[in-house]
DNA sequence: CGAACCCTTGACAGAAATCAACTAAGGTGG
DNA sequence: CCACCTTAGTTGATTTCTGTCAAGGGTTCG
């Protein structure tokens, strides 16, 4: 593994503050890889065996059923994912695939488990990275219950134009099909959505948004923290 | 604080394996009270003071958005909640009131953050915890992405027949506005649903819900692990 | 150059929310 | 003990929203 990346991830919160001789042992067993577009890397239900961690391009987590999919998320570097199902030895809840050439590396879980049982720190990084976690996807089911499709989209720019250094315009991270699975419409409706919000100060010139009228973006999303902010962990470490 | 309730907060997964006097040293701290039904216990937005582990009784989790108000979860005995924002120190998420006459032991927070950091089992305990309520969420959610009203009722029932040992019938745990607002309907739309459901080995006389078809029930719900099973945290510990 | 594929648009169907009325059950106070 | 009131639940009529199906434009890539 290049120590370029190797330093990265030494960045993250979870690995920040562990022991160095643990963090060294971690990576040792870890390997890294790079992925085309549209690999699979997991398959719900299988066994947690590596903890990933994207190190460049973007990975999305799906669920399957029944013949339908949903995307649950859409993971950028630096950050990790799946940690949840590592710790308890339990199966994937969500498969997952490169939207992009992707580098991810794998760390085997069953390393992890042992280190926690004996890097204090490293337990209390875990700790508040599953807080982080749990938390974020209770904002995407509160969103999911409480804002409407418009809403849900109205939000989503505002949040990513923020992210963006809040400029007036920016680039959709995704494919718009994906970012509709996402926010939990058809791409038509999405389509349909986009359209809408035109007369709420969006414009839309193919996979950039321009935000022409804030506060009336604002007033269709009434954004607060308690469904908006990001916690910590998800945006990642910019390098 | 009574014995009777120690013990029983004590045998459950997040404080079995901790040392003694840590868990002393805990609840100590604490104090048991006993609500009346309907009574605000947490206010989404307010900074997570305390645990709460239900006893007795039943506490609705929810949250609300610009008037809208939807139910994320029915926690009951012996269950913790909002064990996430406690450790993280961050504004609750969800607001909670209780369901019926219900007793709570309250854990101050500061405490919990500061006994984590000097016993490893209770780390490991917490990660494990965590892990699980995370896993928790991502099943609700994936139910409210893929599943259709009628079929998210479905698997409800196969769920709460199961945990009422498996019996061809069972008394809703909550009232049926609040079930409709937790599988995220209105209640007019859960009757009709419940309605629809006559027809495939549902009967419903009040509160009781009788399975007469169990296999006709299952080709609606399709049960899968991976929606369906609870964590292992999710039952809570029956006396 | 053709073949996919993504996105958009239109027409339509289906699901669920809303609004309103009505029933039934439980609790309160006379 | 009964009349009354409140509230949960049901049912019907209607509207709104979203999904589905089908077609066409534009782009990318082999």
């Amino acid at each position: 593994m290049r120590d370029n990346e190797l330093c990265e991830i030494r960045r993250l919160p979870l690995f920040r503050a562990m022991a160095s001789e643990n963090f060294t042992a971690l990576t040792r067993a870890a390997y890294d890889q790079t992925f085309p577009a549209q690999v699979r890397l997991i398959e719900e239900g299988a066994a947690a065996d590596f903890l990933h961690i994207v190190v460049e391009g973007s990975v999305e987590l799906f669920a399957g059923w029944q013949g339908r999919e949903t995307t649950m998320q859409v993971v950028r570097p630096v950050s990790t994912f799946i940690l949840a199902a590592c710790m308890k030895d339990a199966p994937y809840l969500m498969s997952a695939r490169t939207l992009e050439k992707t580098r991810v590396v794998l760390v085997p879980s069953v390393d992890l488990r042992a280190i926690f049982r004996i890097d204090p720190e490293f337990a209390l990084a875990t700790i508040s990275e599953l807080s982080a976690c749990y938390r974020s996807v209770v904002k995407h089911t509160k969103e999911l219950k409480l804002r409407t499709a418009r809403e849900r989209l109205a939000a989503y720019i505002l949040r990513q134009a923020k992210l963006d250094n809040n400029g007036p315009s920016f680039i959709l991270p995704m494919e718009k099909r994906v970012l509709a699975s996402l926010i939990g419409v058809t791409p038509e409706s999405l389509s349909r959505a986009m359209k809408s919000l035109q007369d709420v100060g969006t414009k839309v010139d193919g996979q950039r948004i321009i935000i022409t009228d804030h506060k009336a973006l604002e007033a269709v999303a009434c954004p607060t923290p308690l469904m908006d902010d990001p916690e910590q962990h998800e945006q990642g470490l910019r390098p």
